[in-house]
DNA sequence: GAGCTGGATGTTTGCGTAAACATCACGTAG
DNA sequence: CTACGTGATGTTTACGCAAACATCCAGCTC
């Protein structure tokens, strides 16, 4: 891309591309037998529509949206608030949006902010700004109720992740149901007591996680040993897994990468999973299977999450009116490799 | 989302939004005036403006961006097309084309495609009528040139991971130098060959990362070991480790994914990682240091490319005129835990 | 006080499309 | 032979915005 090339390039032809006026003169008809050419009106005659398609492959036409939305007062677009595409679960759900999406005849608009305040309110003032008829936020709505400029009116919500179904459509994982499964599975494999390596306290899909946790052992009596907290990454559970101490026998992690991490951590301290430790994770990303032990694990069903988003989206766009409530998308427990009974259940 | 809540839901308003007009018309100015405010313009004095305001907010007013991009003829939007957001260069390179673009008031529309013929075709129809001035593809190109419907004049275009350089502006990571760093640095700690996972046959990027493989071995006049391919899956790699014979000690994968997989199969086989085998990957995903052993791998800059990317079509959008050229963008060998010289360099 | 200057505001216009309505040619029934 | 219906096509209009141009008025200068 040195410099821009002479070559082919075409010199800078007119900046805008032909309209239908321009078909129109060339084919000899009006604009709107034009228009209904190009939406597939049955009323118009035959050899008339081949020379109108021939016009519009002469001058390469390329119908304007722009002029059509403001027609239409409709974008068929929908915008996605995320912070990042790091985690697998946002790009999974982001992923399935898009397809969802697509299926329905509507575009996907992104909408990338950085977690400050500064940034979800920059996210939202370019939201006001740009051309959508519904908005799906992957985010935890605190931050989005933080945010001094709200959501622009006419503009319909679902939120992915967050406990505001009182105020929002509210579409989510069974975080509660998949921690249980988890948590329970350990138990019942003889394991006295689980540690929790939790996730980064602000996150309300690792608080629910916790909760889970937390409830299915009181619930059996047991003993709840002290927190561990990662920031969701392999490098922080890594850390959390030298803290372990030799007496565990079942970790319970908040997601997969940290369960990676984890791992690596017991293996190089000497300690075989399954034998010595059990570990579970969160997810089911794709290299879960190909951890040293594969590793059990919460599959979340991130399609059907993408799915219901965007469902609910559009029956709110049609309807003109805001629901609230929360769709819980239910989880599966995986069971691989990595969990076993403890070697002396003492 | 338990059917449409009646609660704080506002009552089926007017469709659309208020307009300057109804803006203008509650502030008692003309619509010219409420668009100079709207747009920042100086020659506004400041009761009127303010006046102007508070009328924007009672009405909830939001610029109608579909008219303002009908006035202008450009959209301040660009297309990416891709096939899937599985592979983490996929992402993290739209990651950063979305972070450009935004700081470049630019948003951006996704395009999932899947990759067949009518695939790619559905999202060139689609691209056809969509609001975007220039389109970034990830993906091979030959999917592009195959597709019946060409790309629509007036759009420029930025390709990710291809050889068309003659024909399309390209960005891509300097693939040939990063496999050579490692297959050399193999053979630099004594290995007396180097055999390669490969990516599937009908990747660009999978193709150069094996033709470098190639290249050094027979500049280093070493004996070439057959091909191993994958698709890019950990459980590709994984099904190629059990292939590998006991005499290899030194693999390069052409990606980290595959490269899991091979390790948890070299694990499962009782061969030790470095000390019996070496392994390299390729890409430096977040996880690779979480490996077991953390992994020695090719670091690529997705940061660096979607920001070229970007870069590139808002170039050809201003100029209006296409490019064309290869932009590489380098990499560097990360050294980690899973390389070491082989035990019996005899 | 006539004429001028310049800042603040208003009016006109057109971007490309498509709905609504108008027209026109042709065939057929009365 | 005329009136009317029908199907194909054309004309008008409005969507919301902003550039270009027009107007108006206060404050000056001479």
């Amino acid at each position: 891309m040195k410099d821009n090339a002479v070559g082919v390039a075409p010199p800078a032809r007119r900046r805008r591309g032909a309209s239908m006026a321009d078909v129109a003169r060339v084919a000899g008809v009006s604009a709107q037998t034009v228009s209904r050419v190009s939406n597939g009106s049955p009323d118009v005659v035959e050899e008339t529509r081949a020379r109108v398609l021939a016009a519009m492959k002469e001058l390469g036409y390329r119908p304007n949206s722009a002029a059509r939305a403001l027609k239409h007062g409709e974008f068929r677009t929908l915008g996605v608030i995320l912070f990042n595409l790091s985690s697998t679960g946002n790009v999974r759900t982001l992923e399935a949006i898009a397809e969802s999406a697509a299926l329905e005849g509507y575009a996907i608009t992104l909408l990338p902010a950085v977690p400050t305040q500064t940034g979800v309110n920059g996210a939202f003032t370019r939201l006001g700004e740009l051309a959508v008829d519904g908005v799906i936020v992957i985010m935890e709505v605190h931050l989005l109720d933080s945010a001094t400029l709200s959501l622009p009116p006419h503009v319909q919500v679902v939120v992915v992740d967050s406990d505001a179904g009182d105020r929002y459509a509210v579409v989510d994982t069974d975080q509660r149901g998949g921690a249980r499964a988890a948590v329970e599975h350990l138990l019942e494999l003889g394991h006295r007591t689980v540690w929790h390596l939790a996730g980064p306290p602000d996150s309300f899909a690792a608080q629910r996680r916790t909760d889970a946790w937390l409830a299915v052992l009181r619930e059996a009596g047991r003993t709840v040993p002290p927190l561990l907290f990662g920031d969701w990454s392999a490098e922080s559970g890594y850390m959390a897994g030298r803290l372990v101490p030799e007496d565990c026998t079942a970790v319970f992690a908040a997601n997969d990468q940290m369960a990676l991490g984890l791992l690596r951590a017991l293996h190089e301290r000497g300690r075989r999973v399954p034998e010595d430790v059990s570990v579970v994770g969160f997810d089911d990303i794709s290299e879960a299977a190909s951890f040293i032990p594969p590793l059990t694990t919460v599959h979340q069903d991130f399609g059907e999450v993408g799915r219901r988003c965007v469902e609910g989206v559009l029956r709110q766009i049609r309807h003109q009116s805001a629901e609230h409530g929360t769709a819980l998308v239910p989880t599966t427990l995986v069971r691989r490799a990595s969990t076993a009974p403890p070697r002396q259940p003492r």
